[in-house]
DNA sequence: CGTATTCATAACTACTCGGTTATGTAAAAT
DNA sequence: ATTTTACATAACCGAGTAGTTATGAATACG
């Protein structure tokens, strides 16, 4: 997935805790993961439905209910233009750093 | 910065482009930025802004103009939280797989 | 000086989005 | 078979937000 669907899926607060919730605690029923959320029922299960779609989550369906679990590998793109970013500025700052040396002798 | 404030900036995908040309071509003005940016020099000017408050740029004033520049660093509140995230996660996988190696015995 | 340039701010608009309640669907329970 | 339970989907609503044009403030220029 894009870093920037990423982003734009954890920006929101609920969402954001729900996924943190099942990466402490592993998986959880909508039900369970309801209480506590803060919001109704549908919300978390729209919620959940966006965390799926950007490969955050997965569900498992056990009779009539749905366990979702954390796909924290998911993250990856984000960690990697993390990286980029600083490797990017580092870059520049190291060529500016070797210039003013070269300056000063 | 808490992580929050940061996903909800950079989950704009014009925002997330002007930090982006921050990163890799050093201090820019706000004039140069409003080029190829797509959208008009005011909303460049908010977003940057918004950057700012963020703490993912800094500006500097010169004469009639004002030079904008990236601050990664900003972005660690960011890698600590995946990290933290991505451990979680990992801490329960090894306490399963810990389990599932002493049911085998 | 007066004018032009560069950026920021104000005021407004259109749309996105997160929340709700209501309802549908499927599986368990009685 | 009927009812309850668990979750998803639909329809709708209010708030936030990204964009616009218009204008202000400050600095360079002729």
């Amino acid at each position: 997935m894009t870093s920037q669907v990423l982003f734009k899926t954890l920006a929101d607060p609920t969402r954001r805790a729900l996924f943190e919730r099942l990466c402490r605690e592993g998986d959880l029923t909508v039900a369970v993961l309801t209480e506590g959320a803060g919001v109704s029922q549908p919300a978390v299960s729209k919620h959940l439905g966006i965390l799926k779609r950007a490969g955050l989550v997965h569900d498992r369906h056990e009779g009539r209910q749905t366990h979702y679990g954390a796909q924290p590998e998911a993250l990856s793109p984000l960690i990697d233009w993390t990286r980029e970013m600083t490797e990017f500025w580092q870059l520049r700052f190291d060529a500016l750093e070797d210039l003013l040396k070269r300056m000063d002798q």
